[in-house]
RNA sequence: GGCGGGAUAGCUCAGAUGGUUAGAGCGCAGGAUUCAUAACCCUGAGGUCACGGGUUCAACUCCCGUUUCCGCUACCA
């Protein structure tokens, strides 16, 4: 039941401002999106397109700390450099705002105090790590302590880079601010929750219900897998300096959490974008509403940010979240602390004037349905064999065989000699563009696009059947056949036209050459064109054509593919990803040398106890993919461990072994099982773990110095 | 481990509501052609639709297992 919508408002989720955007994000979200709402536009619909970058949050103040900087010169240096790729690819957005501003402060803030006003939030209060030398509560990655796993110093509360564990502050062995060094202490303070759970009936109602046949399935899917599961409250506000503040009294030093002042940040670039009327966007019926995202923002654009709405009250909710799946690189993830990706800012550089190449091929093999997979090889394929050989061979041809035999002007088309297969192609034009429309309506844009090559295709074959060039061959056969040639030509620079109106939402910037050869105005591309074989007047002179694409060759993909191995070898190579995410302009930089941890004095070594054990008995931990459950002999008496390395042994293998135990480690429980002391492993650059044992057998409990 | 989404020609990917010979592009093998960036056009070879069961007159398409990849989540040397 599509409804009768007035206005179309599209977001694209907003970009984090502590890095630049990769080919990923473009595939994802910003490309689509913005077909989206080119093509709406030239429907002359009433389109808005909403973005802007995300600037609040921890991993910012993080980059600021380590790069000795302010937060907000981390987010000005980005959203720089982000919004400048954007426009180079030609993202078209309406507005490129920032959550750093304050429409966007005053929006937020307006929003949560009405929430809050409406007593729509619990307050909780929870003991939190305090840095009592800069009197401030700490957020997970405040926090910097040892880790418990592989011993980096310097592991966050939430994370340790170097081994790449997901931790919680109180797993850390010896907490401490990242901003001090001082030691913390754990104080209790006030949060406000978002009761998600009272919106759960509404929510099934809406999407388990009303979306079904609507979202995607990897949408629909994931949304009714967090429904069935179950809602739990969240904590809508931090404690930090970074972000916007907590409108109310006694909330000092407390900011909205970045997930709820993002999302609102679509609002407030609205409202940035049109003070007046921004509110009959978001709040009238007949608006739809669309976000695009990538598929690990489901849950927040699907779930939280329309709870929000809807708590809030007056505001309209999605009418569709297509959110695609993740691109690959080479077969391998994107990553960027790996600094495995295809930077746009380098792109551009890299392939001037071929923005079209970028988003041709993207959204050729967009990762609409699964996961895809980019490779320059296919890049140059892509582009050599659809763009070069089939759709700018077209033009090109249409072009040269004008100037040719029609004397650079625009050929009539005489009635009497018209054949069928120049209906045929007529009909063609019509019907590819109702399947580009309808295919665009359902977010299809990988098929939208395949019919725009397709169309061009057709007319090469036209050119082939009618072969112009056989008729003209002499002067007598030109004079004898003239009038067949017109019709042959004049159809195809039509359909060159209509080409450059179908391509225009994917290939803005060649539709423009095309237009420019044309020597008509860009309101030629206007939707309602398509299809009309009269946009070029007869006996109008055009312009030398000019190729639309140049080739690409072996050596520049090639180059592409070197430029990324060797970037991923030296991150790798220098175990330092951490390093090279922060600076990913500056791989020379990164050494080869592993990270070395400062000296000790004796009296932090002796301060760990270590002794030889006798593994009695092992076994599996339910629930679990990688703990094993042992029970360790230590001389003097026996301890319940429990041991991260089922993949690594078997139970049976393990019985009877003789390992080094750090004993005195504070015990603690897992899978709720308590374990008392740690098993000391060593481990090799592919994640593979041994025992480290003694070499011979000796006594249970013996102490290691 | 829990949940969700994938697994289809050599490669990259499409395949509403189950129904005649399972599709496209690239690659490959032939052919035709020369207007065009040696491009275009035609023809062909290539798939037990991950595996095993089940429902059905009929399953790539529905159901149940298994394997495997991706994501969220839990957990972790």
């Amino acid at each position: 039941m599509a409804k009768d919508y007035k206005r179309i408002l599209v977001t694209a989720a907003l970009p984090y401002a502590n890095g630049p955007v990769h080919i990923g994000h473009l595939a994802g979200c910003y490309l689509p999106s913005d077909i989206y709402v080119r093509y709406q536009r030239a429907q002359q619909r009433d389109v808005k397109f909403i973005c802007g970058s995300d600037e609040h949050g921890v991993p910012i103040t993080i980059r600021a700390m380590e790069e000795g900087i302010t937060p907000q010169d981390v987010v000005d240096k980005y959203n720089a450099i982000i919004k400048e790729s954007f426009a180079q690819m030609g993202i078209s957005f309406d507005i490129y705002s920032r959550t750093s501003s304050e429409v966007h402060r005053q929006t937020s803030q307006a929003f949560f105090k009405k929430m809050y006003d409406d007593g729509l939030f619990e307050e909780r209060e929870s003991e939190q790590y305090y840095d009592e030398e800069k009197k401030m509560f700490l957020a997970d990655r405040y926090i910097v302590g040892t880790c418990p796993v592989c011993g980096n110093e310097n592991a966050y509360g939430d994370q340790c880079e170097k081994c790449g564990s997901t931790l919680s502050p109180e797993q850390l062995i010896s907490p401490r601010s990242a901003l001090s060094n001082a030691p913390l202490v754990k104080r209790m303070t006030k949060h406000w929750y978002f009761p998600l759970n009272n919106y759960e009936g509404f929510l099934k109602e809406w999407i388990v219900e009303g979306k079904k046949d609507e979202w995607k399935p990897n949408v629909y899917g994931q949304c009714k897998s967090w429904l069935d599961s179950g809602l739990q409250p969240r904590a809508m506000t931090r404690d930090s300096n970074w972000g916007v503040p907590v409108p109310i009294e006694g909330a000092d030093g407390k900011v909205l959490y970045v997930w709820f002042d993002a999302p609102i940040g679509y609002i407030s670039a609205t409202k940035e974008l049109m003070p007046q009327g921004w509110d009959t966007y978001w709040k009238q019926d007949d608006t739809k509403l669309v976000h695009f995202i990538g598929k690990d923002n489901i849950v927040f654009h699907c779930i939280i940010f329309p709870a929000m709405l809807k708590a809030h009250g007056g505001f309209v909710l999605p009418d569709n979240v297509p959110a695609n799946e993740f691109l690959n690189i080479e077969g391998r993830k994107v990553s960027t602390s790996k600094n495995w990706a295809v930077w746009i800012n380098e792109y551009v550089t890299d392939f001037p004037n071929m923005e079209d190449t970028l988003r041709y091929v993207l959204c050729a093999n967009a990762p609409e349905t699964k996961d895809n997979d980019f490779t320059w090889k296919d890049f140059q394929d892509r582009h050599n064999s659809e763009l070069v050989a089939k759709f700018g061979n077209f033009v090109n041809r249409a072009m040269v065989l004008m100037h040719k035999f029609c004397g650079g002007r625009v050929p009539r088309f005489h009635d009497d000699v018209k054949e069928e297969r120049d209906l045929e192609l007529i009909r063609e034009i019509l019907n590819t563009k109702k399947k580009i429309e309808s295919s665009l309506e359902n977010y299809r844009f990988r098929d939208a696009l395949f019919e725009v090559i397709e169309l061009a295709s057709k007319g090469n074959k036209y050119l082939q059947d009618v072969a112009p060039w056989n008729l003209g061959k002499t002067p007598e056969l030109l004079a004898e056949n003239q009038k067949l040639i017109d019709n042959c030509l004049h159809i195809c620079l039509q359909l060159t036209a209509n080409l450059a109106i179908f391509c225009n939402p994917f290939l803005p910037f060649t539709a423009r050459k095309i237009c420019h050869q044309l020597t008509v105005v860009e309101k030629m591309l206007d939707w309602e064109n398509g299809g009309r074989m009269d946009l070029l007047k007869t006996g109008y002179p055009l312009r030398a054509p000019e190729l639309l694409f140049r080739k690409v060759e072996d050596e520049e993909v090639e180059a592409q593919r070197a430029k990324l191995e060797e970037r991923a070898r030296l991150v790798q190579a220098a175990q330092d990803a951490k390093a090279a995410a922060m600076a990913p302009k500056a791989e020379a930089v990164a050494t080869p040398e592993a990270e070395a941890k400062p000296l000790i004095g004796f009296e932090d070594f002796a301060k760990i106890e270590l002794r030889a054990g006798t593994i009695l008995s092992a076994e599996k931990v339910a629930k679990a993919d990688k703990l094993l459950k042992l029970e360790v002999d230590l001389g003097t008496e026996k301890r319940t461990i429990v041991s991260g390395i089922a993949l690594h042994y078997s139970p049976e293998e393990i019985v009877g072994k003789q390992v080094s135990v750090v004993v005195n480690l504070a015990p603690r429980k897992m899978r709720g099982i308590e374990s008392a002391g740690m098993i000391l492993m060593a481990e090799d650059a592919t994640g593979k773990l041994v025992f480290v044992s003694p070499e011979q057998a000796i006594a249970a409990g013996s102490e290691i110095r």
